[in-house]
RNA sequence: GCCGACAUAGCACAAUUGGUAGUGCAACUGAUUUGUAAUCAGUAGGUUUCAAGUUCAAGUCUUGAUGUCGGCACCA
């Protein structure tokens, strides 16, 4: 006699077990109809399965975001049946949702072409528009196996023998099709009325190379066609945020064959590089930084101490010269250690950090080369902190404080913290790293930070904390990032020193902490966010001065450099084109301001003054224009509040 | 690195079953002296990524290399 409790509070009393559909169909018909699935006791249950006790259920219909995704997995089941159909001997292996779809990977000789993505497509449509009724049943472990075996699943047989403890496994019958999954799915696939497939791509069985590769099919769903309309055409704009693409179009930078994932930045790129390198210059001189300089090749022997050599040698670049080895440096830290040594350190010399611009060489796998984001020559706005364990927590949070300063100004407010713990392959004591990762932890918590667990994700030497952006389409990468380290300052890595208050000798922590990361990468995030609009004291040329026409030369030239006398990037357009045509153009590289004069500006000694936005800001003298360039850039990148 | 797709002028793209490599923008020259998103006319620009092969004939077909794009693996 179950009494089943709603959201609204309100209870219904039933003889007898009870499916979720059946109290929605006690409710009304309409709810009925639109019932997806119920979560009961806040757990997820087909519609079909019985309540046999009291409980309380939500209906979880396509309004909730539980139901789109119920909807998006029973895509992936929908494709594997409609692949069925159209290749009988494709082996299915995982099926998954992901942000905005599915995706399902599949074994077959058979290499899938966007051809084919069109076809099978087509018949998951005509699948779905039948409205077929999903089946579950619960198996026992012999005839989930017998049922596998007569299939042919190999992938799905191997899922089931390593779950070894598992008496029974879910089955969704879809007519002919039949997968395993823990469900819920859809009651039936009427649901499905928006989805497309997207693209295939390989993808490694159980994500290890070791393994065979698989085609990987990708597909988006929405509840209705205006979503998936608006999905595409989001896709669409973002697209063009893209920072290869604004790269060229700016005149930013380029890339090319000669030297793959390495930048070559034009003068408007480099001007924009070099605002975000001296403005991360001055938090240093503000935040207690000392900057340094290390050379770019290093001994190989060097490496093979740091522990460096033992995990990335085939990532370094090497040279040699008269029968002795060097790696280009792909990281700074040895090189800083080797600064500090040279130094005789006492406690009271402690914390000690130093920073460089550091130029860093990875020769990374051909395949992971990504524009500005994933390069094998780049340049970090590095540093590493000395200092005692008991200035840790403090050190910690003085960069998580830095990078949420400098983030804000340069208007991101939308950053995702990752805490990644011990890998593998690893350098240190558990002992030490039971430390590390308490310290780094305490520190995060206790700055209030809402951050996700990487285990095993961190570095060699030690745990870490990375702050993420996204890109255009959604992709996040790594940006800041702050590290702890026991093992490499000890004497039988780098052997950093120094002397404690009890005379004796004593190896520092080293926290190793980039703030923005990689610039390559940091620029292009910028050049995404922005969509190349950016914000005046970011942007190559702040404003573009124009004559009327010839006559008007002197007076532009005579503006443009008094203006650059003022420290402003100007440049004055003196073509003979029409200023319709240089304001079309200007606009279209993104030129914050464009003043244009003529005999009425003459006349009365001012500028008219353009924005990018198009609107006419009106005349303004000098003194007026320098305001309002000076204030802009004083804004920096930050959101401003709007007033209300 | 792995799987798949792609590579034509500085940029964006065309080129029929294999049959004379084109268009727009940019560039250059001349005319025009211009008032807020394209003034007109002309000129030049190519070993079709590279290397081999098939063919009377290759941008197009085959093989290999390199790079790019989308993923996967990797990411100090």
């Amino acid at each position: 006699m179950p009494i089943i409790t709603l959201p609204d509070g309100s209870t219904k009393q039933f003889d007898d077990a009870v499916s979720v559909m059946q109290v929605a169909e006690s409710i009304g018909t309409g709810l009925a109809k639109a019932t997806l699935a119920g979560r009961v006791n806040g757990q997820q249950k087909d519609a079909c399965d019985l309540i046999t006790e009291d409980a309380s259920l939500e209906i979880i219909t396509m309004r909730d975001e539980d139901g789109v995704h119920i909807m998006r997995h029973s895509c992936a089941h929908l494709l594997g049946h409609a692949l069925k159909q159209l290749y009988p001997d494709v082996k299915m292996a995982i099926g998954p949702v992901i942000d905005n779809g599915f995706y399902y990977d599949v074994d077959m000789e058979h290499r899938i072409t966007p051809e084919d993505l069109k076809k099978i497509e087509k018949r998951m449509k005509e699948l779905a528009k039948t409205k077929y009724p999903v089946i579950k049943k619960t198996l026992p472990r012999d005839q989930a196996i017998a049922t596998f075996e007569e299939r042919g699943e190999d992938y799905k047989l191997e899922l089931i023998r390593d779950l070894p403890d598992e008496t029974e496994f879910g089955f969704y019958f879809h007519e002919e099709y039949v997968d395993m999954c823990v469900g819920p799915h859809l009651p039936n696939m009427g649901f499905i009325k928006a989805l497309q497939l997207t693209h295939v791509a390989g993808a490694y069985w159980r994500g290890s190379s070791d393994n065979k590769m698989l085609q990987r099919i990708y597909g988006v769903a929405f509840p209705d066609k205006q979503g998936l309309k608006d999905y595409l055409h989001m896709m669409e704009e973002a697209e063009k945020r893209d920072h290869r693409k604004l790269g060229k179009q700016l005149d930013l930078f380029h890339v090319e064959d000669i030297s793959p994932g390495m930048a070559f930045w034009h003068p408007k790129g480099t001007t924009l590089y070099r605002v975000v390198e001296d403005y991360m210059r001055e938090q240093l001189a503000e935040n207690g930084y000392d900057e340094v300089r290390t050379p770019l090749v290093l001994d190989r022997s060097l490496w093979e101490k740091s522990g460096h050599w033992d995990k990335f040698k085939d990532n370094m670049f090497t040279t040699e010269t008269e029968n002795r080895d060097y790696a280009i440096k792909p990281m700074n830290c040895p090189g800083h250690i080797q600064i500090y040594n040279r130094y005789f350190t006492s406690y009271r010399d402690l914390p000690i950090r130093i920073a460089e611009f550091g130029l860093v060489h990875r020769n990374e796998a051909s395949g992971t080369l990504h524009g500005l984001m994933r390069v094998r020559s780049f340049t970090q706005d590095d540093a590493h902190i000395f200092c005692t364990e008991e200035q840790i927590k403090q050190e910690v949070q003085a960069c998580i404080d830095l990078v949420y300063q400098t983030y804000a100004d340069f208007g991101f407010d939308n950053i995702a913290v990752k805490f990644s713990t011990r890998p593998e392959m690893r350098v240190g004591s558990d002992e030490v790293w039971d430390l590390a990762e308490e310290a780094l932890e305490e520190t995060l918590k206790d700055a209030g930070l809402d951050y996700k667990l990487q285990p095993g994700e961190g570095a060699f030497y030690g745990p870490k904390i990375e702050f993420q952006l996204k890109d255009c389409i959604g992709r996040v990468w790594q940006c800041g990032t702050i590290q702890l380290d026991f093992s490499m300052t000890q004497a039988e890595r780098l052997n950093a020193v120094y002397i404690g208050q009890d005379n004796e000798k004593y190896h520092p922590v080293m926290i190793h902490r980039a703030i923005l990361g990689s610039l390559e990468r940091f620029v292009g995030i910028l050049i995404e966010h922005y969509e190349g609009r950016f914000p005046t004291w970011l942007a190559p040329v702040q404003c573009v001065l124009a004559p009327i026409a010839g006559s008007h030369t002197d007076y532009v030239v005579e503006m443009t450099n008094k203006l650059k006398k003022h420290g402003f990037r100007v440049e004055s357009d003196l073509r003979n084109e029409k200023v319709g045509f240089k304001i079309r153009e200007h606009t279209m590289q993104r030129v914050p301001y464009i003043l244009v004069a003529g005999d009425q500006e003459i006349e009365n000694g001012t500028v008219n003054v353009r924005a990018r936005s198009g609107e006419n800001l009106g005349s303004f003298t000098f003194a007026e224009l320098i305001d309002l360039l000076s204030n802009d850039i004083s804004n920096l990148g930050r959101v401003l509040e709007t007033q209300s």
